[in-house]
DNA sequence: CGCATATCTGAATGCAACCTGAAGATAGTG
DNA sequence: CACTATCTTCAGGTTGCATTCAGATATGCG
C-alpha cells in the first residue's frame, strides 16, 4: 500500500514513517501542502493522511482541490479541532474519517485499513478476500479456510499467510516476511512459523523457493 | 440499526458510512440498483437511503418493486430533482421522506430517525432483532434470549453483547469493544465482562481471538 | 435519607496458547 | 559425497486470557 502523509509534527510523522515501514506499506511524507498535489497527479497513493493545521495553508483547501480534480483516493485527516462543525466539515469536503489529536498510532491504522478496504470495496468491487489454491484468507474478519473449511490461525501464522497470499506467485524473502510477521525474531523461527502453517492449510499451498524464501501457490 | 443505502456518488457514500459507523449502525452500501432486491429479500434493514439517479436505472423502479413486493421499510430518497413535481412522485411511489442535494449530514440523520420512529411505530413493531446461533438480541426492547430463553443482561453486557453481535464472525478488537461499551475504563476490564456474558449466554456464544479480541459466532 | 442490591472496576492468581531458540534429521545442490 | 538450507521436534519462557474476589459506585426501595 501506498500512502501519502501531509503532516508537519515531526515527532508524529517520524512515529508513522517508521510504522509504516513496518507494515510494509510505502509512504511519501511531506510537511506542507506545497506540491502535494503534483504528486497525487504524478503518482498513485492508496490513501492520504492529511493534518489540517500546516504551515503554508489549510488542508482542507487541498482535499478541496483534490476531490474537484475528481481524485477520489480515500484520505484521513488529522487534527486538533474536535468540534461537531470542524468534524461535519471534514466529511463535507470529502473526508473518509476524522481523526483527533492526540491519538493511538494503532487507532489510525484501523481507521486507515477501514477506509481503504471501504473504497476498494466499492470501487473494485472487490472484498479484501485474498485466493490462492484452496486457501481464502478475509483480511477484515480475520478468517482462513481451506476448501471452505474454516482454519482457526495465531496472530503470527495469520500475518505469515497474509503477507504471502497478497502476492500469489511472487517470492518473498525471509526478510521481508520476518519484518511483517515477526518483529522481535531473529534466527529460523519461521521456519517453525511455516511449519505450523503447514500443518494447518495443508502443504501444498505454501512453496519453499531455496536458499530465497517462501511463496504462496495460487 | 442497519441501514441499506444506494448511493453512487462516492464523496456522499463515504461520509455517510463514516458517520453511520461512529453512530454504531450497521450499514450496506449499493452503488447501483442492482442486486438490491436480493439484498431486501434476504436481509432485515431498518431503514433505505436511495439515491434516484443512478449509473444502472431510475431508483424510482426499485422503490416500487420493493412496495408491490410487500416491503414497507421505510425510505428515504436523495436526488438532485427539486422540481415539485419530482417531490410528488417520489412520495406517490412510497417513499418516506425526500431530501435534496445537497445537504447537511445532521440533517440527513433527523430526518432519518424520524422515518425510522414512525415506521417502527405503525408497522413491524419487532425487527431490530440481531442472531448469532442461539443468541437473539431485540435492540429496541434491551432483550435478549438463548434458545428462546429470555435472559437479562446489565446495561454493560448488553452493549457488548451488541457490537459483537451486529457483525457476526467479524473479529472486534478490545480497543473498539472498549470504545462502545467501557467508556470510563481501562486495563482488563473488559475481560471481566466478556466472562460475566459468558456465563449468562454460554460458552461457546463469545469466541477469544488471542492476541485481538472477541468474535460472536454465527 | 439510609439501607440493600446490582453493577462496575481494578488487582491477583493460575492456566493455556503462543513464540522462540536450539538441535538433530532430511533434502537439495554442486 | 560434502555442504548447506530447510524441516521437524521439543522444551523453556513469555504473553494474554480466564477466573475469582473485594472495594467502589450506581440504582432501587422503604
Amino acid at each position: 500500500m501506498k500512502i501519502l502523509m501531509i503532516e508537519d509534527d515531526l515527532a508524529i510523522g517520524r512515529a508513522l514513517l517508521a510504522v509504516f515501514q513496518d507494515e510494509g506499506h510505502a509512504c511519501v511524507w511531506l510537511r506542507m501542502t506545497a506540491g502535494a498535489m503534483e504528486r497525487v497527479e504524478a503518482e498513485h497513493f492508496d490513501a492520504v493522511i492529511l493534518d489540517l493545521s500546516l504551515p503554508d495553508g489549510d488542508g482542507t483547501e487541498l482535499l478541496q482541490a483534490m476531490r474537484t480534480a475528481g481524485y477520489s483516493l480515500p484520505v484521513l485527516i488529522i487534527t486538533a479541532r474536535d468540534s461537531l462543525q470542524d468534524r461535519l466539515y471534514g466529511f463535507d469536503i470529502g473526508a473518509d474519517d476524522y481523526l483527533i489529536k492526540p491519538f493511538e498510532i494503532p487507532e489510525l491504522l484501523v481507521r486507515l485499513r477501514a477506509i481503504v478496504r471501504r473504497c476498494s470495496g466499492t470501487m473494485d468491487a472487490a472484498e479484501h478476500i485474498w485466493t490462492a489454491g484452496a486457501i481464502t484468507v478475509d483480511e477484515a474478519r480475520m478468517q482462513v479456510s481451506r476448501t471452505g473449511v474454516p482454519v482457526t490461525l495465531s496472530k503470527t501464522e495469520f500475518a505469515l499467510l497474509l503477507a504471502l497470499i497478497k502476492q500469489p506467485d511472487r517470492v518473498l524473502t525471509r526478510a521481508e516476511l520476518e519484518k511483517r510477521a515477526l518483529p522481535h525474531s531473529e534466527g529460523q523461527t519461521l521456519d517453525v512459523h511455516i511449519f505450523n502453517l503447514r500443518k494447518k492449510i495443508g502443504e501444498t499451498a505454501i512453496r519453499t523457493v531455496r536458499g530465497v524464501g517462501y511463496m504462496a501457490q495460487a
